[in-house]
DNA sequence: TATTATACTGTACATACATTCAGTATTTTT
DNA sequence: AAAAATACTGAATGTATGTACAGTATAATA
């Protein structure tokens, strides 16, 4: 996380301030008249600003696409939801996929967490996460190699080791031999790092 | 606050899940996506129904203008205790072998269960159960075969797999080929079942 | 039996919003 | 001294999104 600026300090807690009172993120007109700017590209650039180092997360074209990362998750409920790692072509969020929500201690695990993904497959068994597992998820871009992220391609979500070869090749490394590396060209594909995991849980 | 019907419970959930993993509130169309409907004014309706209801409040004209009210979380959890498998000599249960508690709602897993158990080794790793992992414990005897187990032969604990070959012989199947099966003659050893694995932790 | 609530599909449209481009100016870094 | 980051104004544009209108159908209520 690097360094900010008290500009863009500012427009941050505008941000977590927002949400707070509001529930939901604001748009760039909504932090001009917070913040008191005259053109929404003021916004747009401090927000810019803050994705690049790290401190929120925008969703492109998404409407109040603004998440703030790492600071602590506004709510302090501790109903955290069981989503599933479901196979291309249907969103991760399917309402079907979702078994239910677990309700455990905020710092439950050594991180705080966001939610549970419910694992499919056996591509990292040799971590000793098996199938119908779930791994407790935290929210962040900000991993390292040897961390177990949860990634997204395209559509296709995977937890695999991340490992970053250079500036524009990622390898999505899995945990048995049967499975293949995923080397992501930066270049010509889009990946998305979900989050990491931090802890896992296992029912049986 | 009046009765919720199952579909509306449905988009609830699907809002608040939507909210835990995004960041923000999702649109009519992220609703209909995710629980399958193709007309936008389903989701229009049912978030009308639910504002009505007081469950939800929705800021008119703002895309994804919804917030949850409410929101409330029952707090039952326990202390469970972590009990470090430890090598003969002592007793599982002694005070000294207790690193610290966990507090978790009782029914964290399917059963309930009484303490966690720290593993040691990789004798399991093909099971999923790796160093250091917390294996949720249920104190019982009453084990069939394909359980995990934790099983006592004199002073020595052991987490393995139970396979009863006859009235005589019990075997304690390991999940790792590096390991043996130990084969337990129940006429000249005595073998105790502590308990029997019902779930798992692990923080990393 | 009439009425209201629930549970949808489908079309349409105004506007709320993200986002880009073109500038200006100051500060910080290289 | 040049380049890059910061910090803005202002205008323009395409689309993402809320929302209204027109239907159909079933279950619950009065």
């Amino acid at each position: 996380m690097k360094e900010i600026t008290s500009q863009q300090q500012r427009v941050l807690d505008c941000i977590q301030i927002y949400i707070k009172k509001t529930g939901f993120p604001p748009t760039r007109a909504d932090i001009c008249r917070e913040l008191g700017f005259k053109s929404p590209n003021s916004a747009e650039t401090h927000l810019r600003a803050l994705e690049k180092k790290g401190f929120i997360s925008i969703e492109s074209g998404a409407s109040r696409g603004i998440s703030i990362i790492n600071g602590e998750s506004s709510d302090d409920s501790n109903e955290y939801p069981i989503i599933g790692l479901v196979a291309a072509g249907s969103s991760t969020l399917a309402q079907e996929n979702i078994e239910k929500t677990i309700s455990c201690p905020e710092s439950f695990f050594d991180s705080n967490f966001d939610y549970f993904l419910k694992v499919n497959g056996l591509s990292m068994k040799d971590a000793g996460i098996m199938e119908d597992d779930l791994i407790a998820v935290k929210k962040t871009t900000d991993v390292r190699n040897g961390d177990i992220v949860i990634a997204r391609i395209d559509d296709e979500v995977t937890v695999k080791y991340f490992n970053r070869k250079n500036s524009k090749v990622v390898e999505l490394e899995p945990a048995n031999e049967d499975f293949e590396n995923i080397v992501v060209d930066l270049e010509h594909e889009q990946l998305h790092i979900e989050g990491k995991s931090v802890g896992l849980l296992r029912k049986n």
